[in-house]
DNA sequence: TCAATTATGCTCATTTTGAGTATAAATGGA
DNA sequence: TCCATTTATACTCAAAATGAGCATAATTGA
């Protein structure tokens, strides 16, 4: 490796996310050799791009060859240290976040190379089956002894994991991982060369390259807060589709569950949607079809759905 | 001017906005012999600076020397075209929004390099005193007869401008300066050659150097956002102030009027403020001048205040 | 002392939200 | 065929939030 240069390199990340197999899944990339995946990315080349997202567009259509729905500009890291040896540039990383209604294998799929869960990265972020048992087991008691040490980070922790009376926010994604990041409880920390030992024996969730996990917290937040006033949602759901795969869908996003009735009660008032006469027959009682209405409607009121979690457990448990 | 380069310059400019005067203001620069203002910017010199929030406040600390309570970074812009002749370097230009306390004149003030009224730059966008005349007279107008060349745009400008049965949403700010800039309606679409001449006799608002204003439009829009779920309109007001300047300073930002009563239920109910026992004596009944509660409560929901818009005359036209 | 002015307290109808109960329309065994 | 199971959809109801306004309180200045 040469001398450290003062240029400056642009790297163009994107997260991109969809809905399939119930799991929302991103588009990953594993290269030849490396133990780590990657979220697709390359140089910003300003002779050859017009703009960023001409450039991410190009990676993303090289190395995934998938159909985006949605693109936005998620943030641009700059601070050193999170791009360990990869380059003697200073690496500027600006990341992405898309959403893609593909469901079909494209040309570059393996089984190496292809989509992940991404709650296998934030594994404390899935909240659909009740609050994550590795919450109270794992995490807390290891910020804790970490903040022993830092006992001036007590109200980040606090505001991020929802202690002693604040609410668990789930925007709060990003937060967290930098919580985690900061207390050595993921492996980047130590790829990164902040500590030499991680502070539990098994880092949690499952790493990537470089900063890309961060990248992937901060789209998966911006996600979840961004469907409570726009109506991405539907960015990730084919043509048509029930209210029952909408609302799983949202789930799946927001890691949460959802009232039922409630939520297609909401759909129904936001005119997003219009029936299509058609019906899903499943296991009980079919279910009947929508489309996004025409853009007139559909993008008038802007708004999002304004989702609002439910019990994990409907019925069921419910008092006679 | 040498031949251009492939090196990347990131320029950091920082949109500093206060309340003061009954303005809503924003920290401009005036360099020598140069006709437009400017933002605090500067280059991100990555051996100098750990991240690109330091560099900032380096320029800032230089330039304008004002006190910070608030940074969030806006957007990374890259697109050519907008820092024309500038350097022979491709710009990518990342905006800042800052917030800050400060009332008295810091070192640098002079009569050309000083606060600006922000709504000088955005007219069109102060709503406080009844939708202004402009839009109607001047700006529809006009966008109609650039959209005659550009059909596609409509729902756009229908969406921008809330026609037709859409709503005016006060965050799309920068959504309505891109379509002026588009329909050269703005004088920076002169400076960067997209036409030789304005589409209007007179050019829109006060232009600035580059793509200032532009950022200064992405600040406002971001402002408006973020007011209604965090409680960052706190940063803008002095250690202690009565709701009536609270709601004032709201109002500013949001470029419309609130309903006083509801406003004051809304920040009681949100227990972010806490009474000093103190009143201010003015010009009728003395008002009660409040303190933000300390971090512990302050932080807690984390919420903004939901601002929903008042009539823009009160009482005086009510019937009896 | 009174008019004007501003702050603060309260009411009230309407909407929105959260949490159910009830019913409908399928499927797949027994 | 009948029924338990499953899922969708319809409706109800209380609580909370919202939008608009009336009423009253405490000042200042003429």
């Amino acid at each position: 490796m040469s001398a450290p240069s003062s240029e400056i390199l642009i790297d163009l990340s994107t997260a991109i996310l969809r809905s399939h197999d119930s799991c929302l899944q991103c588009r990953l990339v594993g290269d030849e050799g490396v133990d780590l995946h990657r979220l697709p990315r390359g140089p910003f080349m300003p002779h050859i791009h017009r703009t960023m997202e001409t450039g991410l567009r190009q990676w993303v259509s090289e190395q995934v060859g998938v159909d985006l729905a949605h693109i936005e500009q998620l943030y641009t890291f700059a601070d050193q240290g999170r791009h360990s040896g990869e380059t003697d540039r200073h690496v500027v990383s600006v990341g992405y976040l898309a959403l893609s209604r593909t469901h079909d294998a494209a040309d570059g799929e393996t089984a190496a190379n292809n989509w992940g869960d991404i709650y296998d990265y934030f594994p404390w972020e899935d909240w659909r089956s009740d609050r994550p048992d590795m919450l109270d087991a794992i995490i807390l008691p290891a910020l804790d002894k970490w903040l022993k040490k830092n006992p001036n980070q007590i109200d980040r922790v606090r505001l991020a994991f929802g202690r002693d009376g604040a609410q668990w926010d789930e925007e709060f994604v990003l937060e967290r991982y930098e919580l985690l990041y900061q207390a050595a409880l993921v492996a980047e920390a130590v790829h990164d060369g902040r500590v030499t030992q991680p502070a539990t024996q098994r880092p949690l969730g499952t790493p990537l390259q470089l900063d890309h996990r961060r990248i992937l917290a901060t789209a998966l937040g911006r996600l979840r807060g961004k469907l409570k006033y726009r109506p991405v949602i539907f960015d990730l759901m084919p043509p048509r589709f029930t209210l029952r795969a909408l609302q799983a869908t949202t789930e799946l996003v927001m890691g949460a569950n959802l009232h039922k009735q409630n939520f297609r009660r909401l759909v129904e008032k936001s005119g997003f949607l219009e029936p299509t006469g058609t019906m899903e027959r499943a296991r009980g009682r079919p279910a009947e079809i929508f489309r996004i209405r025409a853009t007139q409607a559909a993008e008038r009121p802007l708004a999002g759905l304004r989702v609002s979690s439910g019990r994990a457990r409907p019925s069921k448990f419910s008092p006679k």
